[in-house]
DNA sequence: CTACCTTATACTCATTATGAGTACAAGTAG
DNA sequence: CTACTTGTACTCATAATGAGTATAAGGTAG
């Protein structure tokens, strides 16, 4: 959510009521090196339509802008338009994540009522250089989301953020009677028979944020973490910016298993070792190297190009080409698309 | 998109500015004796803020209600009371589709520049008795889709899309240059190689929109259609409601693959038959009786209760409850789990 | 040049999943 | 009883998947 803090209080069609902002949020990913990042814009530009706010944070925050309800077309074109202003990006892929207007999640709103919607995007791109406007830079995902990362197995992490739920829910149901908690943390961080699902990496955020472990939790509430593991759960973002990210990066590991998305973060030609460290760095998963060429081979998204790329410290690898026909000829992709692997 | 007429301009901040109005539309769908259905309601109540409003419209509308800036929590809530009040009924299984606010799409918007954002949302439901508030009724969702119907074979319809769409596509590539269409209309009719996707249908409708072969491109515009099979291309919706319906249509095709939303749609014990029946309902398309079985079965998706049917006019079927516990113990459902097949 | 590092690519193999049947079980209607 | 209905168990060929082994083709250190 975005908003100023503007808390006055219109008057339209005869009767008062409070104002409405509406915000555009957009996650925008790519991968450098084999890290997926996401671009992140300096909190001093975090406000919404009234310049004069001070800032409300110092975390980073993801680009955004005010929808005008009077010039601007179309949410997603608003959305584009702002990104340009405020990044020198011209987006290409680009799909809408969720709109929220929960009251009370952005502190921005003021206490007099002032409400924000926000509208959150997702877009892909291969990451280049930035124009340098403003305080635009391009961030590692997983510092955001430490247990989000597998690719060099489970994370130790993990483990103290089961203990630290499980006490948790252990104290919230002794004074409650509920007792679906441990359910929730089984499946969203996949104790028992579950395994991991790397899809879900909202539920997981949001199950930490309701247990109290998240920086945010306490920044909302102007208080300071009871809980020593609060430190190391990732930095936080502004306002609820690391929800949305959540969000976006839960969106994108789920669409790579019905659609070639993965094509959208690398160059025009590219190894298959690159497309599998770019699915690699998204899902935050391994894969087996053999099978992901068979995979891919097979399921008709590439054409070989015949050049090879001299520069891979062995073997010099073909370079390959995203086959958009393969649209037309397989049922959706979806079949024998390209994926990250199940699970560790 | 939901909107009153009004185009009243408020002032707020010191500032003119073109009234924002913010709608919510709900897609509920059940299945009632092997048929999807959505809930719709009358035109007349058609109106959002306004309540002076004349009818715009004769066809069925969502269900919606406004957004209240000022005492309304999240949008989802507001969106539940606004469904229980329309129609009586409290929803369960909710989640959010999509948010438009594309300028001039929806004909209430008034010249004077008022705008309205929708956010649409997806139910899923066993359809029960309507309380008859208001004038809800469940209409079956292949009167507004025809060609989504593959249940019993490719509907002959198909044909005569496809000729009307590669007609069009003809006619605007001599005048523009763009060739695109014929690329647009294989995948999304599954022709040549492709086959049949069913998770397709805003695409579909969007494409016959763009083609000028809907309804609502002629009704949007107060002309009479061009073509006479506009005639036979389902129902027309209230605003742009069809395709926010062929949103969650698609939307519940797509996740069906993935989540095991089919047990929203049936009682808590059911047959495998009825099970199945939900399932082609809803993607449309037929599967195989054993294999269903086999892949329910082996999902660990359900629990026999040793309890049997005995209405099935054969042999007793037995009664099989939902296994939540699935959740915890597979990898998200999506493996092994329940799904409509591949393609005819 | 050779030995040895790296990464690329081809092929094998056991296991599991899928699509399409056949066969038989257990009810109802006549 | 027989005919007809729907349910349920198995079979079987084929395809997809997970996990290897083997070999190719470049670099560099000695």
């Amino acid at each position: 959510m975005s908003g100023s803090r503007a808390s006055s209080t219109g008057t339209a069609g005869g009767q008062s009521y409070p104002k409405l902002l509406v915000g555009l949020n957009a996650v925008i990913l790519a991968v450098t090196r084999d890290q997926p990042r996401v671009l992140t814009v300096g909190p001093q530009t975090a406000s919404l339509g009234d310049a004069s706010a001070k800032p409300v944070s110092t975390s980073r925050a993801l680009p955004f802008g005010p929808f005008d309800r009077e010039h601007d077309r179309t949410l997603e074109l608003c959305m584009r338009e702002a990104v340009r202003k405020q990044t020198g990006i011209d987006l290409g892929y680009v799909e809408q994540l969720y709109t929220f207007a929960d009251k009370g999640r952005d502190p921005r709103e003021g206490s007099g009522g002032s409400r924000v919607l926000s509208v959150g995007y997702l877009a892909l791109l291969q990451e280049g250089p930035l124009a340098g406007v403003e305080d635009a830079t391009w961030e590692d995902c997983y510092e955001f989301f430490p247990w989000e990362d597998w690719r060099g197995g489970k994370p130790a992490l993990i483990e103290e953020i089961e203990a630290a739920l499980m006490d948790w829910s252990g104290q919230v149901e002794q004074t409650s009677g509920g007792s679906d908690y441990r359910e929730r943390i089984d499946i969203c961080f996949g104790r028992g028979d579950a395994g991991w699902d790397a899809y879900q990496v909202l539920e997981r955020y949001e199950l930490l944020y309701e247990a109290k472990l998240v920086a945010e939790y306490w920044l909302d509430r102007s208080q300071s973490p009871t809980s020593p593991i609060s430190a190391r759960l990732g930095r936080p973002m502004a306002f609820d910016h690391r929800r949305i990210l959540a969000t976006g990066l839960g969106r994108v590991r789920g669409k790579m298993r019905y659609r070639p998305v993965a094509f959208e973060l690398i160059p025009e030609t590219f190894t298959l070792l690159r497309l599998q460290h770019a699915v690699e760095a998204i899902s935050g998963l391994r894969s087996h190297k053999q099978n992901f060429r068979r995979l891919v081979e097979r399921s008709g998204l590439v054409d070989g190009t015949g050049k090879r790329e001299a520069k891979t410290g062995g073997r010099p690898a073909e370079l390959f080409r995203f086959r958009r026909a393969v649209l037309r000829e397989r049922r959706a992709p979806g079949v024998a698309t390209l994926r990250p692997p199940r699970a560790p």
